[in-house]
DNA sequence: TTGTATGCGTTATCAA
DNA sequence: TTGATAACGCATACAA
């Protein structure tokens, strides 16, 4: 015996096809009794529905769009990469992205692209972006008109979102508190704080979490006020100077990107390897790094799994589905030099 | 414009849909010419073919059959628990699985076992189990069968399997050394490694990773023999009260399962909490250890996503189709306690 | 060597 | 509120 279809379904209940259809898809029209019989049957002769077949019949294609900010950050540029290698995936499933990437710090040209979207017949919007009013519009601008929308990387708790596709910031920052406290031992010692800006949501969270854990579990650690270094390699290098003369540093948090500024600011001073340093995201940059063993652990996401999520949650949400929250729930990642997985292959660059 | 099918193929070639298919699937009796006309369609439009429309068309459908060991370890309990929830998911496919436990120990009963799903139409065959000259050969027959089998956590490197799915587990090893040496501190200090049993590829591997990274990068450190406990925990208890007995332990590592008596042993000498323990695999007893800081770090491997690649890799290799190398790539991950991920909702419970 | 017609399991458009 | 019936993209038995 093969698996029951529609038409056993149909039979079974002593309906058409097309009221067997209606009670699986839950669309209008069905008497209540009539549903019931539907049900009954489907549950007595075990059905299950094949997704390939429904998918075919639909011949419907679901466009995506999904937004991310330009830049030349690397963590972005490898998301961007991994969402491509996804839509490829993806278009097996009649599920087709449209990649955006818009300019930083500009939001409103955000939430005319997100307003512009929402007339192109677009099945499903996601974005990663700082929240701002602004965007919390644009936001709920597309959501009144039933279309979907996710956050990416970094959550928009106040904008209504349909789901967050990323890893809780300040969870990250702990950990980072964590391995920080242990890997550099049991004495006093300064732990200094790099970021480039602390306006990103994200960079906030963090440095709160690695806060809250240092003070917590390792009173002896002094975590010092952050550095800011608004992409200029030389306040950073200033900077770390500055922290130096007053004291022996044990350990360097990278909020953010800057991986290789750091490394060299650090090499210049001799201190390459002597502190324990710690940063987020596996990129190119932070990769080589950990190699060379001038970087000792990196809080990362998985950006394959991230893109591949995405385009799953975004189907689902259009299709109304449930969403399989073992398979979306993204971890948060400690990578060191022993368990840094291979370096994937090289995909086409994205054109941006 | 929507993607072009057989049909577009079939009038861009000006030939009938049978014999684009015949091309398609380089079934003989069609002429060199014909051939070329119609690849030359398919290269200038661009043809993807829609595999789900295909199989639905061939109405197949897959069962694959899963082996497990059997007996009472937390990890190959919630392994068992998300094959079935992967196999749930993967129904919608036309992908049905059938998982079976065996009796551990017994080889030649899983030998026989394998040989028995050679005769029942089964697509593809998964298997956790150490490798024997008895296993090799039974994999060896079905893959003349020309049924795909997988290794699954633990690989067997000479039975010619098609593909592994797990982690390295000399890098999962080396991986704990190095947390082990950046958790024990700066001075001298010994550290106990314990196991219920050193005749498991895996935990010799681990042990040897553990013992590299040790040596190499933390000579203060003295890597004690290990300690084989058979799964009694007396011995584990006299094990360590004699270890302990010639001077301080710095950490403890566990090779494979054993949370509950490591941590009861612990207890009972007052040393939970003050030496650095890392242990391998998330289970119910090893995230509550962490949870309260009795456990420090845990390498584990993603029972979820070990679960869903096996079964979408047997499929992969029952089409013969290529495998998306990036996805189903297995993480080594590393637990502490800040980054615990959180508990899965209770599957139904694995009747076997 | 090639073409026609039908079916796979589901959805969707009509009409009743 | 329901039911025929025609797609969807592909495979295949059978006819030419």
């Amino acid at each position: 015996m093969s698996r029951p279809t529609v038409n056993d379904i149909a039979r079974e209940a002593g309906v058409s096809l097309a009221t067997v259809d209606r009670v699986l898809n839950a669309r209008p029209g069905v008497r209540e009794k009539t549903i019931h019989a539907v049900n009954d049957a489907i549950a007595r002769l075990g059905y299950i529905r094949d997704m390939a077949a429904a998918n075919l019949a639909r011949s419907r294609s679901y466009r995506m769009a999904v937004l991310l900010p330009d830049g030349d950050s690397q963590f972005v540029q490898t998301l961007a990469d991994a969402m491509q290698e996804a839509a490829q995936q993806a278009a097996t499933n009649r599920t087709e992205m449209q990649l955006v990437r818009y300019p930083p710090e500009d939001t409103h040209a955000l939430a005319a692209l997100l307003a512009g979207l929402a007339d192109e017949g677009i099945a499903g919007v996601a974005v990663m972006a700082p929240e701002t009013p602004v965007l919390r519009d644009a936001v709920r601008g597309l959501r009144q008109r039933a279309i979907p929308v996710v956050a990416l990387v970094s959550d928009l708790p106040n904008a209504g979102c349909d789901h967050f596709i990323g890893v809780d910031s300040r969870a990250a920052g702990r950990t980072a508190g964590l391995l920080m406290g242990r890997f550099t031992g049991n004495g006093p010692r300064r732990i200094a704080v790099v970021a480039e800006s602390m306006l990103l949501r994200d960079a906030i969270e963090r440095r709160r979490g690695f806060d809250e854990v240092l003070l917590a579990d390792f009173p002896e650690a002094e975590a010092l006020p952050t550095l800011e270094t608004h992409g200029a390699p030389e306040a950073l290098a200033a900077g770390l100077r500055e922290l130096l003369s007053a004291g022996q540093i044990g350990g360097v948090y990278l909020l953010g990107s800057g991986h290789r500024a750091l490394t060299a600011a650090l090499g210049e001073m001799g201190l390459l390897g002597k502190v324990v340093v710690i940063g987020h995201e596996l990129t190119r940059h932070s990769r080589a790094a950990l190699t060379a063993g001038q970087l000792h652990a990196v809080i990362a996401q998985n950006p394959g799994h991230l893109a591949r999520s995405t385009l799953r949650v975004l189907r689902a949400k259009a299709d109304r589905a449930p969403i399989d929250e073992g398979q979306e729930q993204l971890r948060i990642e400690i990578v060191l030099h022993e368990n840094l997985p291979p370096e994937p292959v090289e995909p086409a660059r994205t054109s941006h």
